[in-house]
DNA sequence: TGCAAAATAGCACGGTCGTACTATTTTCAA
DNA sequence: TTGAAAATAGTACGACCGTGCTATTTTGCA
């Protein structure tokens, strides 16, 4: 060991962090996955520090509220999904590859989700009746997600790659339903043939829309 | 007043109950509407007193702890579900007209449940990592609807009124996602478009598994 | 290397929680 | 009407919660 900043003191992001900016960073990571088992709403000061082996009052000072942890979380996750989701995505062909490799990657998330949970899905129930900083986080990076998700359907229709009289916010409708239906019945049922019939689904909606039919497979 | 019982005193199923029946029902019903608003794991004992204005130990005395409280709830609304949703559809004539019926009754409920909250949803978030007899009520009263959606979709196939190679768990997995979507985009996004949306995605699928095009409107 | 500042710990407070336990009130049938 | 049983209230306990306050430790630059 040297007296050089540790190599792995950065937020993914480039810049290097002092010691506080890496500890926020592994409190924000540990709640995180708290957050995703038992709930943003279940999450507590208490837990998270007993996972980081730290004071209540020492992960507190780094947040100043509660709330304002919940955020953090919510804002990682928001991260997370769009380095896992979006960006790769973006990689592809404008048009219909995008939007088939938009939806791979998202089923994809979704089911490794399966084990960990899913903010944006737990988020939802338990803050739709809750207003206030947290649930408006969480609803301003699910809407940045759809609309994003919309963007492509459009794009995709604009290519001729979808029918011209596709309805694109109709159509990420039904998107985003079958990605419910698979966390639902895959992580609540315990359904293993879930992954499955979104993707069945997907194919559905894509020939509904007036997709060619000899479709790449992804 | 007279010294008669109560009139009401029923539980909706006809039998007159006595003085302590009664309270425990007008409990559940009280509880079930909290649970509703702030979920099944957010329900507390002390909350539902207040509703009740009783005290704590009034209301923990009918059901001996607070989980048989929550299961309590959970019968409550299956029961609820079933009346509003199952039991009217079943007058249709068996068939699409059932089908139809079903996921019409389902998409009114699930709006009407905009405002209060829907217990199949919301406890699927909250107990989809905590196994134990909550979660296992819940999961048993899903099933029962979805594997009655199921079976009405067979004999829709059966009947002649979808295609005969259905794959009616399919067909059920992709009206699942319609009514989370509905449920999600309506009560967290504040979407005022899902209900139309999810009728229209009934309709889409309706078209895929071979229903008529001339259908009949519910 | 020293020293201010940042990070962390320790402790206390009031609050809510579920649930024993006991006392009181209400119900209902004999 | 009476008396046993059922229903409800009262109280207390330990656990955990978020958070304010003050010490202590650690960091990183001058």
């Amino acid at each position: 060991m040297t007296d050089m900043p540790d190599q792995d003191a950065s937020n993914g992001r480039g810049r290097l962090m002092q010691k506080g900016q890496q500890t926020k960073s592994a409190i924000v990571d540990a709640a995180l996955g708290l957050a995703t088992q038992i709930g943003l709403e279940g999450l507590s000061i208490g837990a998270v520090a007993e996972v980081m082996q730290m004071s209540k009052s020492g992960v507190f000072a780094h947040f100043g509220s509660r709330e304002e942890l919940q955020i953090s979380v919510v804002r990682e996750y928001h991260h997370r999904f769009e380095l896992e989701v979006f960006y790769p995505a973006m990689q592809e062909t404008r048009g219909l590859p995008r939007l088939q490799a938009l939806f791979a990657n998202w089923m994809k998330r979704t089911s490794a989700e399966i084990d960990s949970g899913c903010l944006y899905i737990s988020g939802a129930a338990e803050f739709d009746d809750r207003p206030g900083p947290v649930s408006d986080a969480l609803a301003s990076s699910v809407k940045t997600w759809l609309s994003a998700l919309h963007r492509c359907v459009l794009k995709a229709r604009e290519a001729g790659h979808l029918a011209a009289n596709t309805d694109a916010a109709q159509m990420s409708f039904e998107l985003h339903g079958l990605i419910l239906a698979l966390h639902y019945e895959a992580r609540f049922l315990k359904s293993d043939k879930s992954l499955d019939r979104a993707q069945r689904g997907f194919e559905h909606i894509l020939l509904r829309y007036g997709a060619p039919s000899n479709l790449k497979k992804v």
